[in-house]
RNA sequence: CGGGGAGUAGCUCAGCCUGGUAGAGCAUGGCGUUUGGGACGCCAGGGCCGCAAGUUCGAAUCUUGUCUCCCCGACCA
């Protein structure tokens, strides 16, 4: 048996024989915290891969963030879930700061849970189910309605403990029958959902106001500008519903608003007062002759990603699964319910649409995997190995996560990849210009390159 | 689920019509020349031609079945 670990070992067995360098243990010789791109698996394609059709799939495939495991199915590779992860945090705190409590519930779930609230036969083939060794009916849950109820009924026992928001960051599976434009529509995808209890429609009501503000944020922290639309509740049941799109010519909806939004989503506060006039839909509930249906020339149409969704519910779960609460007079209340759900993967590719060029991704700030791309032109050189060591380390002590690209490669080859990955700032350090005291810094977003010295560039990044 | 297309080297694809030693470019490894926007030369490694059955002396190629993937449409975060 050989393995990676065991290679110190035979080394001090062979210890006065010549040093061979060795790839595999070079990196464990070194346990530094260096994001080194000659040992970081990123496994970018020059050519395009046949199956993916539109830019977010593409760029995500050969920039090396994913790949497909089944259709519809992804494994996400280190740069990837760096991504995710940014996603997923900006999420997490936007919930947490419009007062909703993060839990986790299990991917699978009992089908008996299912047939309480009358789903289990009415959600179709979509549902994947599954039976166990028992052959107990069991199902990966492609959303979470029946057992937060269940939650929720089990544990809260009085009016005064109410309101509750709760949610979770977790997979879902829904066996779509075409998947397709990779995470935009993958089967397996990860999905914030949020669960609000009020005692009341007025408290219920206000969650969904609380959410529909968090949601404008949260899209907005992302650089994204969502819309607001009054869309069908779909298969989840309910009355008041609004999906939230992002304009992009591959949306898969078409969507009509009031050219007022564009002007209204530049503020930094939304006045929800103002926003809930305008007209905003999608196309299926587009009907020109609506009392609030601007005039032509004030329609926009266009194609959107849907990226989030808004429901109240009601009692339509409580009613059937008996979620009630005691009321101050004894009495019990069905609780008034409303759900809220983000589609975080699905969010990584929308951002893609809308930051990206032919050379490849541009990342927002606030999800790129790294902030900087330093970019060694001359590996081996002492001088460029020595500056980019002590810029990395010190943009670290500074908080700024920086990939540094170290390869013994082509400058064409390292300018490439570092386009089409798409870090922000592109930090250049070669032997010409350490000659005369300058390194570049380009911004991938607006592609402007200045040459400034170290200490200008350290300051630009860490301000 | 209806309609269409494709499975051949890590990737992009040719070869199939007309059956006869499995190919190219890129990628990978070695050597040399190079080195500030995806370099060049030479050499090398790499393939149950998706799988199964059939026809045939002989199948990547013909027939049937099957699995997988992609595209258009209907459905969804």
């Amino acid at each position: 048996m050989s393995s990676p670990w065991a290679l110190p070992k035979v080394a001090a067995a062979e210890r006065g024989a010549p040093h061979v360098t060795c790839h595999s243990c070079f990196s464990l010789s070194r346990p530094e915290e260096i994001m080194r791109l000659s040992t970081y698996f990123l496994p970018t394609l020059k050519e395009t891969p046949a199956e993916a059709q539109i830019a977010s799939h593409r760029l995500m495939l050969r920039a090396g963030m994913v790949r497909q495991s089944a259709s519809g199915i992804y494994t996400w590779l280190p740069l990837g879930l760096r991504v995710l992860k940014n996603i997923e945090r900006i999420v997490r705190e936007e919930q947490n700061a419009a007062g909703a409590q993060e839990l986790l519930m299990p991917t699978i779930q009992s089908a008996d849970l299912w047939r309480e609230s009358g789903r289990y036969d009415a959600y179709g083939k979509e549902m994947l189910r599954i039976t166990d060794r028992h052959e107990r009916e069991m199902l990966y849950g492609p959303t979470n309605e029946e057992l937060i109820t269940q939650i929720f009924r089990d544990n809260v026992r009085s009016y005064r403990e109410m309101p509750k928001i709760l949610y979770q960051i977790q997979w879902k599976f829904r066996d779509e029958v075409r998947p397709r434009f990779g995470v935009m529509r993958g089967r397996e995808f990860l999905m914030k959902d949020c669960y609000s209890f009020a005692m009341d429609y007025e408290g219920a009501k206000k969650a969904y106001e609380v959410m529909f503000n968090a949601y404008l944020k949260t899209f907005k922290r992302m650089g994204l500008t969502a819309i607001p639309m009054a869309a069908d509740s779909g298969a989840i049941g309910g009355s008041l519903s609004h999906e939230f799109h992002i304009l992009a010519e591959t949306g898969e909806s078409g969507v009509f608003y009031d050219v007022a939004y564009d002007e209204l989503a530049a503020k930094d506060e939304i006045d929800l007062e103002t926003l809930s006039k305008l007209y905003a839909v999608t196309d299926e509930k587009h009907d020109s002759s609506a009392a609030n249906c601007p005039p032509a020339e004030r329609l926009k149409e266009a194609r959107g990603i849907e990226v989030g969704h808004i429901f109240y519910l009601g009692t339509k779960y409580s009613k059937a699964m008996n979620a009630v609460v005691p009321g101050p007079g004894g009495e019990t209340v069905l609780a008034e319910m409303g759900c809220y759900g983000i589609g975080v993967s699905r969010l990584m590719g929308a951002i893609i649409e809308a930051y990206h060029d032919d050379r490849g991704i541009k990342w927002p700030e606030a999800v790129a995997p790294f902030k900087v791309g330093l970019i060694n032109l001359k590996a081996g050189d002492a001088t460029c190995d020595k500056t980019c060591e002590d810029i990395y380390r010190s943009l670290s002590e500074n908080g700024v996560e920086v990939l540094y690209d170290d390869r013994d490669d082509r400058a064409g080859v390292k300018f490439a990849d570092m386009d089409l990955i798409g870090l922000p700032w592109q930090l250049v350090a070669g032997p010409k210009g350490l000659a005369v005291g300058v390194v570049e810094l380009k911004n991938r977003l607006s592609g402007e390159k200045v040459e400034l010295s170290v200490e200008a560039a350290l300051a630009r990044l860490t301000a």
